[in-house]
DNA sequence: GTATTTTTATAATGATCGTTCTATATAAGA
DNA sequence: TCTTATATAGAACGATCATTATAAAAATAC
């Protein structure tokens, strides 16, 4: 991938991340990725279609990251899963799921590219924990609690919110083996 | 409060809420409500101010729901809680959390008024729990639990959500009574 | 019924938006 | 060296944005 195309994603990240794609204009883009109008143009077809590619790279990297975690048990797997997604909020996550995010604001029209590629991210990584061998209501209840830690840390402190996080997980653990 | 007040704020929260704060623009809240654009300028400085008001009405409103669903027991009152919110979400929230999706849209300033507003919700909430003789640690779970329920609904089916939600309160119960 | 307040419609402000066009400059490959 | 692809700056497009100004119409109060 080109230079330029590369650092239009990564600024791209951060500003629609931290700001919101309807807030940042492409003219903010540019400015911090250093490049000219028309390269942004050159390289993606609208601002919609950088943000869809700003996404794509985000999901790659988050499941990268969760993937590399994951240990020989599920039980074993959970906990280390946990603790790598409070670090990825801990870096990145500051400002609530950029996906979830996406989805919001492009919410007006339910056939959008954006909200579909949202819904099926999310998708994905309920798939990602059934293929760990939990069922789908375990799944559910995991990706509930991500989700919860991820939404919770935008308000409070992340590290109350880790202890309270994996607390959860581990109440979920013991009910599981309970039964 | 003024008839036309009320219509702009009812409208005003549709439309902020499920398009988002920048997408919306005030000429489509004044078509909304059907009232003049000079008559929402009399009745808010400015359309952050109405945004506000918005977030404020709303807050009235799930807070009141939630108090009109405790119970005796704080054990009791969790579970009456949790299926409030789950209604709640099912009325009013398919699209995340408004006050979460403020903060985020406004974050670009940690100063401003309605990050600082979001902020006082989400301790208010925390707050709100503590009243019920749940400790910090207890309290913070909970508001983790409901947080990703409302987060989860976003992209999943509502009654897979109420299913998991439910299944994790019962975990945190039965994990507080076994100390 | 008159006075006062509220609501209305319309237009103008200056700014920014995404996108397109033109034309020039730079760099790489043959 | 000639060609091709890529990057650049700058202007223009039509649209929309929040906000303010003006002045007439409607509703309300005394």
């Amino acid at each position: 991938m080109s230079k330029k195309k590369q650092d239009l994603i990564v600024h791209g990240e951060q500003l629609f991340y931290n700001h919101g794609f309807h807030a940042i204009g492409l003219k903010r883009v540019i400015k911090e990725a250093n490049v000219a109008l028309m390269t942004l143009y050159n390289h993606f077809d609208s601002k919609e279609d950088l943000i869809l590619e700003v996404l794509k790279n985000r999901e790659e990297k988050y499941f990268s990251m969760l993937k590399s975690h994951v240990r020989n048990s599920k039980i074993q797997s959970i906990y280390s899963l946990a603790d790598a997604h409070i670090d990825w909020i801990r870096k990145h996550n500051k400002n609530g799921c950029m996906f979830l995010r996406a989805k919001e604001e492009f919410s007006y029209n339910d056939d959008h590219e954006i909200v579909q590629y949202v819904n099926e991210h999310k998708r994905s990584l309920l798939a990602f924990f059934e293929e760990l061998d939990f069922n789908y209501s375990e799944a559910i209840q995991l990706v509930l609690l991500f989700e919860g830690a991820t939404a919770l840390s935008e308000t409070l402190n992340v590290d109350d919110v880790e202890i309270a996080f994996i607390h959860s997980i581990k109440s979920m653990d013991l009910h599981m083996r309970g039964e």
